[in-house]
DNA sequence: CACTTCTGTTACAGCGTGTTACGTTGGCAT
DNA sequence: ATGCCAACGTAACACGCTGTAACAGAAGTG
């Protein structure tokens, strides 16, 4: 990763100058500006990471700017003025700025938002549109986790209900952990409605009693697949995981 | 673009919903959980679009949970915590999350702040989205996006109806997103009437199984072309876009 | 007009999933 | 040990959702 190149745009040449030094200090490039010409000036001279944008810029105004840039750009934009009042913040977020910082500030504090919105952009861009999904594998069980069923010790192929396929994924998720049967209700709970969940009664059971029906070799006796009583399930298997 | 799902992690009864309630009335799916094993289950299971984390949770810390989170996942996290202090701020930031809240905060400056990082996140992440691309590859297959066909992996060219390849066209936009008949509907549906959205009946179903019959090996066992049952369709395929 | 192609509707069969009911198990007090 | 009771397993059932064949308009095309 290359330095970070910082647009510092501020009408106050002190402050300019102060938050200059502070970038430089800590490995950052930074670019003064104090108009919205300029700004633009910069972005299609050259890569731009990041904009810290005063909103009190003599004639013009921070606010407009950006949401003008936002219409067109994607670079990411933090906002720094002294009105600190809520609806000055929020009508900052409302065009588009990534965080929005009152002054006077820590300058620590800004340096770690600063990094953390660049982060966000960086951590986005990177792995898009591919499903992060890992194999797992278990007393010679494999499982795809992309598809609704999994490959037995012997070679078959056994299919799950999509249901199944997402209670595995939780337990899994949970190697040697007893989930309660809320806590699995809630995770497999597409819709957020809490109250359904009370009314689910012994779903869940059956559910498991269905999974162990089609993975365990001895179903009344479950390996894996294991009840602690009066807690709820725990899958109780050497798991291993492939990115 | 689909609800937005968020999982409140709170260990406040009360605080958790609260939260909920504001989330839902404005137009967000609120999930709950208390530990980092629900969190766990959760994102295994389903889509999470952003977590807001309570930093104090009993025996737990939102930091630290934060940070492991963080080693393994992008997914967007705010911290929420009484503790304001500048260090304590400082703290959260460093292990990766992309905002934190003090509070008791202004709930509706808290909407616009969860709005930013998923703006954010979103801009990022759908960059090739952005770039009005044209070609997209999956699996295999390739679809030119102005064509009404699409070229097989053995080389075949495959003719679409111009009604499957919009709706291919509205499922590859959205990778890995569940979209309900109604999304879909309303995305077909270029005239906008709205009337004739609640008249299709099974028509989508129609359209899916027709598109599958075209373009999935084995249309009895979709692989690609996938349905979330009670809630939609889901295109499951590993999708890469040019130009 | 006849003909073809596309698209929506209906009907029915099959499957997935939650509920109920009942039998079984395991822990605990006596 | 014994009896009790709550927790659990599971068979049977009911219901809703989905896949699909068959049909009927609708929209082009010559």
């Amino acid at each position: 990763m290359s330095i970070p190149r910082l647009l510092v745009v501020d009408d106050d040449p002190e402050m300019r100058s102060m938050m200059t030094q502070l970038l430089q200090q800590n490995s950052f490039i930074a670019l003064p500006a104090s108009s919205e010409r300029e700004i633009r000036a910069h972005l299609s001279n050259g890569r731009i990471d990041l904009i810290l944008l005063d909103v009190m810029l003599g004639d013009e105004n921070g606010i407009d700017i950006c949401a003008r840039l936002r219409r067109e750009q994607d670079v990411p934009i933090i906002l720094v003025s002294a009105l600190s009042a809520d609806h000055q913040r929020m009508a900052g977020y409302e065009v588009g700025a990534d965080d929005y910082i009152a002054k006077p500030f820590n300058p620590q504090l800004m340096l770690a938002r600063i990094r953390a919105v660049m982060q966000r952009a960086r951590r986005s861009s990177s792995l898009a549109y591919r499903r992060r999904t890992r194999t797992f594998r278990f007393d010679g069980w494999v499982f795809d986790g992309k598809r609704d069923d999994l490959h037995s010790p012997e070679g078959y192929l056994v299919a799950l209900s999509q249901r199944e396929t997402a209670l595995l994924k939780v337990l899994l998720a949970n190697p040697h952990i007893p989930l309660t049967r809320d806590e699995i209700v809630t995770a497999l709970d597409v819709t957020g409605d809490s109250d359904k969940s009370e009314a689910q009664g012994r779903a869940i059971d059956m559910l498991v009693g269905r999974l162990r029906s089609k993975i365990e070799t001895n179903p009344k006796d479950p390996q894996m697949l294991r009840t602690e009583r009066g807690v709820g399930y725990i899958f109780a298997a050497d798991i291993s995981v492939e990115e």
